[in-house]
DNA sequence: GAGGTTAGAGTCAGTCGCTGACACTTGACA
DNA sequence: TGTCAAGTGTCAGCGACTGACTCTAACCTC
């Protein structure tokens, strides 16, 4: 019940040190204007330091998405056996828009968090790391989808189909957010289930039926 | 009609010349294997050079893409009127890959093509910017679409969630392409039409009743 | 066809992200 | 207390990319 030693309390202790000065110097000056020196030198260490912490600039930017992103998943898989594919979701990314204080406050502020966000909309080289994390993360929610529905994921491309068409909405969601002026969680929040709500009707043939 | 002067083509030739070697390399050695050393060392040119034709390597490895998604957006303008969104964007698909031959084998084969189609989605840092530029495609299929059907892409999100749901679709099939065994126009070709196929059932709430 | 203009290519020096190798310091633990 | 090893610093080097300068040859004009 000792919990970590001083060493390794020190190490998280460079490590949050560097992640927030990282994230402060990429949301005030921009992400490629900001070189690894400065980042280093804001904490006081030597830049091997900040390479033995994070694989690349890169890993930094997403360190808090990825926190973000682990704490949806175990959302998604505590669903209600019930829910649709669509429904179940729906309910984990709102739930984890309303929790997302708890998954990263311990490390930075939610307002850092949601500039950091923004400035990997608006970086394209984020941008497109962005994009592949997203798509690894679709192979697993698919795989809890196929779980929950009970389909096999080998034969059957609904699982997918469906989570593809999702995340394509997800990825709407965040563009349209970060192009817009308020960058509060509210404001992604309600932006994401608008958007969600508009995924059937978008599908359907005729549009001015409606 | 004395078209282009030996200035012009010989700067051509070069980038040409570049960009087949590129190519070449790096589905033989893989991307991050080659370097832009070795590259312009088979063409024989200074290293400046290259980057005097292509903004980096990876702008390189994406040449092709280019051609073939401008080909993807004509095709599209051009559906019939009376089509629906998905169907219009089903045939502007599919004729696409009817007609890729013609898109690129001026410059490169096709065979060279798809092999490097492949490599863009098994390779991490490419299927980064892969992603990217599809989100930039997706954009302007939106302003197509929206065009089409008279609505106004300011006010309507039906436009981008469709073609977020479409492209979300075509990624999949990307991967599941290249992730198999048979690298033909065939088989993507076929792999399209099938998951396409699958994208009304797909987002029904219950699996169950088909 | 000579001569000035300029686009395209070469050279060189430098920045930045990132890595491997080695040495040092200081918690951890017997 | 002494040994071990994790975390850090230092240094040398690679590869992508850029800016500044020079040179060459296609071009355009007279």
């Amino acid at each position: 019940m000792t919990g970590p030693g001083l060493r390794e309390r020190k190490k998280q202790r460079t490590r949050d040190a560097l992640l927030r000065a990282a994230l402060e110097l990429f949301t005030t000056k921009g992400y490629e204007e900001t070189t690894v020196d400065e980042i280093v030198e804001a904490v006081d260490v030597s830049q091997r330091t900040f390479f033995r912490h994070f694989a690349g600039k890169q890993e930094a930017a997403f360190a808090m998405q990825e926190m973000v992103e682990a704490r949806f998943m175990r959302a998604l898989r505590e669903r209600p056996a019930g829910e649709g594919p669509l429904a179940a979701l729906r309910g984990a990314v709102l739930g984890s828009w309303d929790a997302v204080g708890e998954s990263i406050e311990a490390i930075v502020p939610v307002e850092l968090h949601m500039r950091t966000y923004q400035m990997i909309e608006s970086t394209p080289s984020l941008l497109a790391v962005h994009m592949r994390r997203s798509i690894e993360m679709e192979e697993q929610i698919a795989g809890v989808i196929a779980e929950r529905e009970g389909v096999d994921l080998a034969t059957d491309s609904r699982p997918r189909v469906a989570v593809a068409a999702f995340s394509g909405v997800m990825r709407v969601t965040g563009r349209m957010w970060g192009a817009g002026e308020d960058i509060s969680v509210a404001s992604i929040r309600a932006i994401t289930e608008t958007y969600l709500d508009h995924l059937g009707p978008a599908l359907a043939e005729d549009w001015r039926e409606h």
